[in-house]
DNA sequence: TAGATTGTATACTATCTTTGTAGGAAAAAA
DNA sequence: TTTTTTCCTACAAAGATAGTATACAATCTA
């Protein structure tokens, strides 16, 4: 039951991008430096981000990344959901329609479901936005 | 993020021992056979669980295991925390005392630490007794 | 006492996931 | 054309997961 490092250094990748201000580039290099985490890992995290549209790429020199919205506009839960995979903590509630076998008498199932809903509702009220103002206030 | 089958085992073996009724003698085969589970695998998980004094062993012919309290005073939580390690969404969290050096600074902790919070109350608020009576309403 | 039943302990293994490394191709700027 | 940067894919070491397998110890029953 732990968050990958994936899941999770693609939420700081975010927040380090949000803090470098709206719209402003930055090569995954400086990234990688800033947080001291590997370039070429992250190049990989960052890959799915820009698939999914969360950031934008500008290739070449001076190229790098940006976000594509406004930080208060990702939530926690939408970048850990992309980068790691569902967040239910049992496989049968990842699909639409349950294809568990045991599951019409499946004693554990509603267990299952409210702890899902549990996590989920935390993560989704989280934005790079509120992460970042913490930082901010921090620096004071 | 997933729970696995250790601790999802280990809360139906906890359950299927409690439905057996109040104190009495069940073995593993028995549980295993009902289930659905390997047998094998279940001894391993049970030995868990009695090492902890969740439940007591009795050896030789008919012998087995059976609840050492009332199902009311097992929550999930315990189960889990015991077969499947800390619930807490990042290891920097299982500490006492936080070991990890980015800690003082770490934007991201406050978060981690309201995750896991919201997990644990899930987890804490639910008992054997709850499911089992579930399960009971379940075949009316 | 012999044999069946049941738990105890430990070793082994196949598969998957995690956490990266490594190398090079493609694009764009200087 | 050189440098910088993203993009793509392959590889791999380490650890976790989900069991199997084997042998042994204790207890009950005939």
């Amino acid at each position: 039951m732990k968050i990958s490092t994936r899941g999770r250094y693609a939420v700081r990748l975010m927040l380090d991008l949000a803090a470098q201000g709206e719209g402003k580039c930055v090569a995954v290099k400086e990234i990688a430096a800033r947080q001291g985490l590997s370039e070429k890992y992250l190049e990989q995290i960052i890959s799915i981000l820009n698939k999914a549209g969360y950031v934008k790429s500008v290739r070449g020199a001076q190229g790098g990344y940006y976000l594509t919205k406004d930080p208060s506009e990702y939530t926690v839960g939408m970048i850990l959901r992309l980068t790691e995979g569902s967040l239910n903590p049992v496989a049968c509630l990842d699909d639409e329609v349950n294809q568990c076998e045991r599951c019409d008498t499946c004693e554990t199932l509603e267990l299952w479901k409210k702890l899902s809903d549990a996590i989920n509702a935390v993560v989704d009220s989280v934005t790079i936005a509120d992460l970042k103002e913490r930082k901010e206030n921090e620096k004071k």
